[in-house]
Parts: structure tokens; sequence; C-alpha cells
DNA sequence: CTATCATATGTGCACTTATTCATATATTAT
DNA sequence: ATAATATATGAATAAGTGCACATATGATAG
């Protein structure tokens, strides 16, 4: 169920000159939203998301990724890059295996208050 | 600052047949990770971020997010429908007027754990 | 009625993204 | 050495995204 009376203002460009600066005061940056943006759109594909959730509490290597996706290792391979590059899993190799687990307690989170919400409805 | 140790297993496929099924079992669903991609989906567009900052307490009508967000008619009327069709927004016309305003607590609570987060550092 | 304002929508385009395929590199085994 | 295994990477492709432009709808003012 949605919570009503969450909206304190109704703002429209008639009231210009009153509300303007205010909603001017609310707007976040854009180097914000464009830090933001980079973090949700980490989050924001399906096979991305179950390979968190892998990562979430296991250092796990490429090849069981694989097998437990059902992905190929490329593919795998290339989302592990991506985030990387994003400094959201750290890796440790070790003989011919190499061990990724999350490293970003940000996206941790994110991930696990996002789960609870779509879980329970 | 991030975390060590919060790593419990170190998994490989060389242990198949023990920690494979604790594994099978620690993958989100894919249908979970569908709706959980999409809700992250919403939040990953630094305009869209722009946006649903003014809607987050506020009820704001199309011609005053154009004004504000520095952005043509079209692309904020697109973004938008985009949040109708996800029911993230509600609307409410009035006269030529139509106000929007956020309408899932889900992503209002993403949004402002996610923004403090990158805020801080 | 007509004109104007506010918003919505269809289309096309540039750009991005996720994947596959082929190939490269690196480690271990024989 | 060669072969096999594990992972990474580049290129190509297919699908998706955000926006501009043009146009449509709907409401109000004159």
């Amino acid at each position: 169920m949605t919570l009503e009376a969450s909206v304190s203002r109704s703002v429209c460009q008639d009231d210009r000159g009153e509300v303007l600066p205010a909603l001017d005061e609310q707007v976040i940056e854009s180097s914000t939203a464009n830090r933001l943006a980079e973090v949700f759109k980490a989050l924001s594909d399906p096979n991305r998301l179950r390979l968190i959730s892998l990562l979430l509490d296991n250092e796990v290597c490429v090849h069981t990724l694989e097998v437990v996706l059902g992905m190929s290792q490329s593919a795998i391979s290339h989302q592990l890059r991506h985030l990387r590059q994003l400094n959201l899993v750290r890796f440790r190799k070790q003989g011919r295996h190499v061990y990724y687990a999350l490293d970003d307690e940000h996206v941790r989170d994110l991930f696990r208050q996002g789960l609870l919400h779509v879980e329970h409805g």
C-alpha cells in the first residue's frame, strides 16, 4: 500500500519567482546525479544482479560463476571487467583461478535494500 | 573506507558437489533479478535522477520540470511516461496542467540511501 | 468558433550495452 | 617442450535507451 501525504508542496510555473528558487535548491547537482547514476546502473541488469548476489558474501572464481549462472565464460568475464572498472569488485589470483568478491559497501547495502522491497512485495 | 573480512566463503569449481548447491541457493531467482533490475534501471540515468529529486517531496507540473531541469518538454514527457509505466509516479490533472509526484517508497528509499553514500564520499 | 497553452506521442537517430565468437595470455600438467 | 585449463580481451552484432523533431490531443481564453 502506498502512503499518501508525502507531498509537501505543489509546484507550477504559474507561481514563478516564489517556489522556483526553492526547487532549484532541491535538484541534485549534475555531478552528484552522474555518480549516483553510475552506481545504480551497475545494479540495473538482471544477470549482473545475479552475479552480485553470489559475490555478496562469497569469494567465487570465474568458472564457478559461469556454471552457477549458466552464462558463457566470456559474458561473465566481460561483466566482471565492468564491475572492476567501477571498483565494485576486488579479485585475487591463485594459481590459474581468479577469485572475485564484492568490494563496495554502498552497492551491497543498496542491493540488500532493493531486494527486501522487491521480495516482500 | 571499505570493510574487509566480509567474505565468509571461498568458492571454486574444484570443490564441486560441496559448495555449488549452497551457491545455487544463494543466487537470486531470475524473476527477482528482473524486477530488481527494473527498479534500479529507473534510477540509472542522471537526468531521471534529477527529475526524481524534484518529485521526492513535491508535486510538480511538467513545464516547471522543464524549466528547472533545463530539458526539452519532449524529453521530460518521455521520461515521465517511462516512470508512469513503471508505476513510479502518480499524476493529477488540473486544468491544463498535470502535476506529477513520486509514488513508490522503494525508489524513494533507494534514492535517499544512494544519495547519502555518494554525497559523503 | 479560433487561438493559444500544456502535455502527450510517434518516429527516427545517435549512442550505449550485453552478448557471442574468435583469439590471446597465463598457469599447471605431462 | 606440448597440451590442457582458466581467464581476459577485441571485434562484431543485436537490442535497448535518451533525445530531438514533428505532430496530436485536450483544456482554456478571447
